[in-house]
This record gives C-alpha cells, sequence and structure tokens, in this order.
DNA sequence: TCCTCTTTGACCTTTGTTGACTTTCATATA
DNA sequence: TATATGAAAGTCAACAAAGGTCAAAGAGGA
C-alpha cells in the first residue's frame, strides 16, 4: 500500500506509544511537523482522523509555551463503540422477538469471550461484521 | 473468441492474486488504468462484473490521495479447516441438543457471513475462537 | 437487426495537504 | 500586580488527489 504522509505519522506515533511504558506519549506538535518536513496542522488531521475516541485514543494538549499534546491509548473503550452497539442491537432484536431469550444469551455469550486475543481495531471489525450479518439473518428469515 | 480489454485487465488481476501471498492485493485504479491505456472507470467495470462476491472476491477501497483498491480472494470457506471444524462442532452440539436447531441456523450464517473482510488466517483465528466459547459457553449452561 | 457486453467521459464524493489566521498559555517587564 | 510579548496549539477553508457513479455510445455475436 502506498503510504500517505497521515498514514506515516500515524504509524509513527502508533510506534511511539507502543515502545512507551504507559500506552502514552507526549509530543510537540510542531516538532513532529518538522520530523515528517510538513505543516503542524498535517498533525492535528492526523490527530482527528486517526487517534479519536473510537479508535480508542485519548488526546490532550496545552498551548503557549511549553506546549504539548498527550496522546494517551485507552484499550479498554477500544473498540467498545462497537461492542455496545452490538449489545443494544441484540437486545432490540429480543424485544422484537426477532431471536430469542436463548439465542440472545449465546451471543451476547460469544461476541463477550471469542475474540480476546484479536486487537481493538480488529474487534471493532468484527462486531460490525456480526452486527451486519445478524441483520441479514433477520431480515431473511422476517 | 477475441479478448476484450475487460478480460485483459481481468486476468492481469487474477495474476497477481495467485502471486501474492496472501490473496489479496492493493492496486491504484489510475496506475493499472494507465497500465492498460484506457480510462480509470474501466478497472471498476471489471471489478464490478468479475470479483463480484458471488465470484469469490471482496473489495474495498479508499479515496483521497495515496487512495487504493484492496482486493482480496475469499477461497471457499468450506475448504479452510477452522470453519470445517467449527461447522462439525455446532452439528454435534445440536445432535446432543446442547442448542437448538434455530441456534443452529443463526450460528451457521453468522461464521459464513460475517468475516468477509478477513484474510484465511485471520478467519481461522476467528473461527477457533468462536469454537472455544461455544464451547466454554456450553459447559456453563449443561 | 437486436441484444448484451464493453468502453468512454463528465461529474461526484471522499480523503489528504497546506497556509493564513485565531486562541491560549508562560514568562518577562513596567 | 497588570500588561505585553512570544511561543506554542487550534480552526477553517481552499486546493489537490485519489476512487465512484452513471448514462451514452460502440462493438460483436446470434
Amino acid at each position: 500500500m502506498k503510504k500517505s504522509l497521515a498514514d506515516k505519522i500515524e504509524q509513527y506515533i502508533k510506534v511511539l506509544i507502543a515502545r512507551s511504558e504507559s500506552d502514552q506519549i507526549e509530543i510537540q506538535r510542531a516538532e513532529l511537523a518538522e520530523t515528517f518536513s510538513c505543516v503542524p496542522s498535517q498533525v492535528t488531521y492526523v490527530l482527528a482522523t486517526r487517534f479519536t475516541e473510537r479508535d480508542g485514543y485519548v488526546t490532550i494538549s496545552r498551548r503557549g509555551g511549553k506546549g504539548y499534546v498527550r496522546i494517551t491509548r485507552c484499550e479498554d473503550t477500544a473498540s467498545l463503540r462497537e461492542f455496545t452497539e452490538l449489545c443494544g442491537f441484540i437486545d432490540e432484536l429480543l424485544a422484537y422477538k426477532a431471536i430469542s431469550q436463548v439465542e440472545k444469551d449465546l451471543l451476547i455469550y460469544l461476541i463477550t469471550n471469542a475474540f480476546k486475543y484479536f486487537n481493538h481495531q480488529q474487534k471493532g471489525q468484527i462486531y460490525d461484521g456480526i452486527k451486519q450479518a445478524i441483520s441479514d439473518y433477520v431480515n431473511l428469515h422476517e
């Protein structure tokens, strides 16, 4: 895959986080931009598109002298959105009697326990895929 | 029969996939079009007519700078060892009345359709995870 | 001829890149 | 203490660089 500048900066930041002890790094926006020979707002763009809470990251920053951007990876909340959505969806299906209580229990158990060896990004994709498939299944059988 | 341009592009892509490690390639639409001296939408046409899910392929793409099209060949899941094992296991559960026919149908549909964006290896891992989880679930409820 | 598949191109949508301008903060200075 | 100054980061809109859509025209075979 040809990597865009944004891709490279993303990867760079992820390596830094991976190497860190506390899943947390502090950078200076201008300095990072300098490293990649681009404008500082490019870094802002990368953070806005690839390090959102949805992606399992939280960033806080301070302006002015000695300013910084701190990026923290929250493994806990990672893929939480998809997980929550999927659970909510399954609840709805039960409410509308599209599935039974027994099926719901099995599904919830499954999605809670079957994918613990995947990283949060993969989990997100898996949950999305399952949601889509269940949705299709229900549509087929209604 | 004379080979159309679309046929040639199709063959070209299939060779690339055959040579790849993971049954998956990434191309740039414009670049491929350049190679065959045609308009980019010709490539789109080839993908739409010869690399559909029915044909056993899944394509995803990204627009914008350094965009790409990723084409994945989804070999028949039935030939995947983990898939076969999982299906067999689910059949057993039904036979022992650990799950109902309804549950079985849902599960089979799910594992057949939910993970098409993953490559072979990842699917294997996913199926293993699901099998383990179902096994645990049944043990808990017997 | 007629029908189906192919080819093309104009226009659309999404994603990435840049730079001018704004806001916030620490610190030096009156 | 109040204010000025400079050094950060944020915002936003214009522009660039991909891929997508769709309809019309072309080509070839039954």
